[in-house]
DNA sequence: TCTCATT
């Protein structure tokens, strides 16, 4: 069986490695010499066996024709892809690779899986069955509160006897140092919920804080949601392009985040309305795609992500993030991306379904909501920043009964401007009002906002009530008629 | 204490 992991097969991959091209229908891929044209025999043909590889920790400057001479080695490629951002075509660090042959994905997997570490990567490459090529269900294991100095061996005697281990990683820093946690991947669901029910608690390794942890290891979906929540904080930071790329923007946020914020870096302006793109997308995520998921950060404790506007002038510039130091905007580079149209700052999409299942979709059509209901003027961040939005608080005004709300939680730097933004995607504000502190100017975190009809009051509490920006969760009620707090 | 990315 073709799956190796760490270094014990060094000895054994190289003569296997080299096996000739041979036995099984793997000719299919070398006689395909020119047909008569229009004859669909000239398509390189594939096994009908054959693997989808995927490919990992290739540096970003490498592109297809740069790969094809480190695989073809193993035999005839059928298709080699890179993979690239959709919008910003930027090179993802990963390819999807299948060979005609199955006999050749699974030699290039012996020979090159974590075998060599490409120029400028950290960690050795990857090559392994694309997730596309097993049948998904769960069997990866999260292994948390693992003392620091266990190894995969280590790790892997404590859950062998559970069933056959596919993939076993110690979660490491840059530095290699472990971080006390491991990913182990049995080859059935069943293995690794067996390993659970034996080993989560069962014991308390030599220098941990508390008892093993083991447990399904976080879906794509449940990653992508701590990604977003991450990233809240951090566009709370770093700040500006959220509003010049708008949805684009953040969406690209999501999907490059570290590359992005090298080149968002410089700013150090927090703008409440960055926060609260986040936190929308965040939210929307949330609320649509995974009920049941944490809404708290999970980095916990006394490092809230973002807003936190009086720090963030002194973080260092220029960023570099993996050795990435900018990114033109979008426009930049005379190749907009085709989906999208920008126009003063406003961003118009393709109608996406509302009732789309992926959180990331939903997250990015909030964002876009977000983006639509954003004044021009505020997009025009050149000029806004690094001063307060030019938003003119009105005369306060209430509106009818069930049409003014009472928000709490508010984040402390969000003003009357701030909070009218937040509400306008729920129909036409009349007025928002953010309480002050007279002695101090200092927003007390709570406001009024109030609309023409009760609709939009209804709207934007089923909404936002709950809405979580960086570690707070807004409150959102009617207001109270002023009578109701009379006794009689 | 959830990797490094999965068309």
């Amino acid at each position: 069986m073709a799956t190796l992991t760490n270094g014990q097969v060094d000895g054994t991959v190289h003569g296997v490695g080299v096996v000739s091209a041979s036995t099984n229908g793997l000719v299919n891929g070398l006689n395909h010499s020119h047909s008569p044209a229009g004859c669909p025999a000239t398509i390189p043909m594939k096994d009908h066996d054959a693997i989808k590889l995927f490919i990992g920790q290739i540096p970003r400057n490498l592109d297809e024709k740069d790969l094809r001479p480190l695989f073809e080695e193993f035999g005839k490629i059928y298709e080699l892809t890179v993979l690239k951002d959709r919008f910003t075509g930027m090179h993802k660090g990963c390819a999807f690779l299948t060979y005609c042959a199955r006999e050749s994905a699974l030699k290039a997997q012996n020979a090159l899986h974590e075998q060599k570490t490409l120029p400028g990567m950290n960690r050795p490459i990857q090559v392994k069955p694309a997730d596309s090529e097993s049948r998904g269900e769960d069997r990866k294991l999260f292994v948390g509160m693992l003392n620091k100095q266990q190894s995969e061996d280590d790790v892997r005697r404590l859950f062998e006897s559970f069933g056959s281990i596919e993939e076993c990683t110690i979660l490491r820093g840059p530095d290699g140092n472990s971080k006390g946690c491991a990913f182990v991947k049995y080859s059935s669901h069943a293995e690794a919920q067996a390993a659970i029910s034996a080993l989560h608690g069962s014991q308390t390794m030599p220098g941990a804080s508390s008892s093993l942890v083991v447990k399904f290891a976080d879906t794509d979906k449940e990653r992508t949601i701590r990604r977003m929540q991450q990233m809240a904080g951090q566009m709370g930071i770093f700040n500006p392009m959220a509003l010049q790329f708008g949805a684009y923007g953040a969406y690209a946020q999501v999907q490059q985040q570290a590359a992005l914020m090298a080149s968002v870096g410089q700013g150090g302006y927090l703008s409440p309305m960055a926060a609260f793109a986040a936190a929308q997308m965040q939210h929307m995520a949330t609320i649509n795609g995974l009920p049941g998921a944490p809404l708290t950060p999970t980095s916990g404790g006394s490092t809230p992500p973002g807003i936190s506007a009086p720090t963030v002038t002194s973080i260092p510039s220029p960023i570099s993030v993996n050795g990435f130091t900018g990114m033109p905007p979008p426009q930049a580079n005379g190749q907009p991306p085709a989906e999208a149209v920008f126009t003063n700052g406003i961003h118009h999409y393709p109608a996406q379904s509302p009732t789309a299942a992926d959180p990331l979709q939903q997250a990015y059509t909030g964002v876009q909501q977000y983006a639509a209901a954003y004044p021009a003027a505020y997009g025009q961040i050149s000029q806004a920043f690094p001063h307060p939005p030019p938003i003119i608080p009105q005369q306060q005004r209430e509106g009818p009964e069930g049409c003014n709300l009472f928000i709490y939680h508010l984040p402390q730097e969000f003003g009357d401007g701030e909070l009218m933004q937040m509400f306008l995607p729920f129909g036409n504000v009349i007025s928002s009002k953010v309480f002050v502190d007279r002695a101090t100017n200092q927003s007390k975190c709570f406001g009024f906002v109030s609309f023409d009809n009760p609709g939009s009051a209804q709207a934007a509490i089923q909404s936002m009530n709950g809405f979580q920006i960086g570690m707070k969760r807004l409150k959102v009620q009617l207001k109270r008629p002023k009578d109701a707090n009379r006794p009689y």
